[in-house]
DNA sequence: TTGAAAGCGTTACCAC
DNA sequence: GTGGTAACGCTTTCAA
């Protein structure tokens, strides 16, 4: 009724009749107590359902069992799903997670580093800070592992592989005649990015077309490819550097009345759910697992005696290219992958 | 170079010369340090690069300066879409954000209780913990906001609205002629979906058919929606409880050879991006608003002087029907709402 | 305006 | 095994 202000381990102890080391012992279950008077502090402590303090806990061992996550946005499938990765891979090892989304935040790095404040470890992803910030905290000893983001020196680093996907999209696209090649996307806007638009162009050899700029949801997609479709000589196939952006370039196809393949190809990266529906051909990541990987090299290098001197390890994690009805009137190579 | 151990608030002050409780209010601008005193006090946590523990802040100031949000899982665009608003309002409001999910996790209760250690209070989705829990957690004083979830006395509650929508949902197939309507989805996964088939049946009238119990992703609604094809007097028209099982409908119709709408009519609920791309008839939920409402209800209860003392508020977020070409061969009411 | 010192609620070391 | 008691690093009276 009146129990507004928490009970704390001096109340157990007084009731339980022990001392405050005592309870604290038995409540974690250091076999140094008796089975006797384990039980007489876990009555006690169930009685006034008490619950340690968990920043007093945190400054006395020193760490917080919990776990950090920046990334730049949650809008669109591909954070999220990255995010359930992390998270539940976390939770299992038995941390705590707290997020933190930079985008359209002045101060980021100011949040990160009070994020940092809070953790014992975090997972920084693609544009968020500049890598000076996450070379600081680095220097503090905090563990940190990077995700979809260009390596730094003595960090972990997790991405997805973007070389061999790319040029095999871009040869797919080469194969079924397509000559006139476009990039939608900005490469500025994230490693992955400028990584595809780097070996699309390779293997695109002389003729290297610049990006053309936008921002990476539907609606600016679509308007970037209406301007394309407005050209005298339009593209005969628009690569995306997301599916949002090729979905939205499947509106503007429709909308100028140009059929998808026939008239132009279209295609994406991620695939998300629309893609599969849409029968958009796109490259697909394993986005838990860049979350769970994440996760779990974060817990490595924190359990570790000596996290600094344990080598960085890099991990590049495979993608597949899905071919759908959208690159081309012919799917040659591979088949239709709905299921 | 070898800066491992974290600086303290006592280096700063031996640096800067003066003692730590003129540290400690320097560094957090109370006006009551001459100017000089600051600047001397802020170049001194500058050259050390001070950061305060945030776990002994939070116990001097019995506060963390974060927040908690409880979701099931995380797949599918609907809870990312709640947690993107929560954690950008929170954020706002300087608050940390804390996560948890408790998909498959046969010890919620107990990641519940230790969240709740964690933060200042929390927001408590669906299905997720019992009602027992959570009023427990509110008996100590944890202010909580509830959300897409059954109220609980004295406790705020957000949800969306699902009456006046699934009636002119129901209304609308009637409109169209199609009388054996079928609900797929499980009313006992979630308060909303419990609603949605309430309501459904309730506008149905006396032939109320028993829903369709299926899990919440594509594939359910495929292997429930094929199952429902294959009867000899199949229903015409199929009201799912959202878009994922709505979009796996649409996939066994596909590969039954149904036309949609032209043999059977396909509804689905939340409005995600790839129902728009499929032509599903839907209804749309502002489920950022939900969850940066959630942030601010949360804010205003945690800086209330006697929370238990405010009234508990309830708001009911209103929803909207969507209707594209998957409800009925003519779209009489309303236009496409493709943009 | 500043400093000394008393908490905040644990954990963990050191005696007994 | 158990109890006393230093930390842990900060905020916040209370005096000066």
């Amino acid at each position: 009724m009146k129990a507004l202000s928490k009970p704390t381990i001096y109340e157990v102890a007084r009731r339980a009749g022990v001392s405050i080391a005592t309870v604290s012992r038995a409540l974690r279950d250091s076999h140094l107590v008796t089975a006797e008077t384990r039980r007489r502090v876990q009555e006690a402590a169930e009685a006034l359902s008490f619950t340690p303090s968990r920043s007093a806990r945190s400054l006395a061992e020193g760490r917080h069992a919990a776990n950090g996550i920046v990334f730049p946005h949650l809008v669109g499938p591909y954070y999220a799903e990255v995010l359930l990765g992390y998270e539940e891979a976390a939770a299992e090892l038995g941390r705590s997670v707290l997020i933190l989304g930079t985008e359209g935040r002045p101060d980021a790095t100011a949040q990160v580093l009070d994020l940092a404040s809070r953790v014992d470890g975090m997972v920084v992803m693609g544009r968020t800070v500049p890598d000076d910030v996450v070379v600081e905290l680095a220097a503090t000893g905090l563990p940190i592992v990077l995700l979809a983001r260009d390596p730094v020196d003595g960090l972990d680093t997790i991405r997805s592989e973007n070389r061999a996907t790319a040029r095999e999209l871009t040869a797919h696209l080469l194969g079924h005649g397509h000559r006139r090649l476009a990039f939608l996307g900005d490469p500025d806007a994230s490693p992955d990015v400028a990584d595809r638009y780097a070996w699309f162009s390779e293997a695109l050899g002389r003729r290297r077309p610049a990006p053309v700029r936008c921002a990476f949801d539907v609606e600016a997609g679509q308007r970037a490819a209406t301007a394309l479709l407005q050209r005298r000589n339009p593209p005969e196939a628009l690569v995306c550097a997301n599916d949002e952006i090729a979905l939205g370039a499947h509106l503007a196809a429709a909308k100028a009345g140009r059929d998808v393949p026939g008239d132009i190809a279209i295609t994406g990266w991620d695939d998300v759910m629309a893609a599969r529906f849409v029968g958009l051909t796109t490259v697909r990541q394993p986005m838990r697992e860049l979350g769970a990987t994440a996760a779990r090299w974060l817990h490595d290098r924190m359990s570790s005696t000596d996290p600094a001197r344990t080598p960085a390890r890099r991990r590049v994690i495979p993608t597949r290219l899905v071919i759908r009805r959208s690159c081309g009137p012919d799917p040659c190579e591979g088949r239709q992958v709905d299921p």
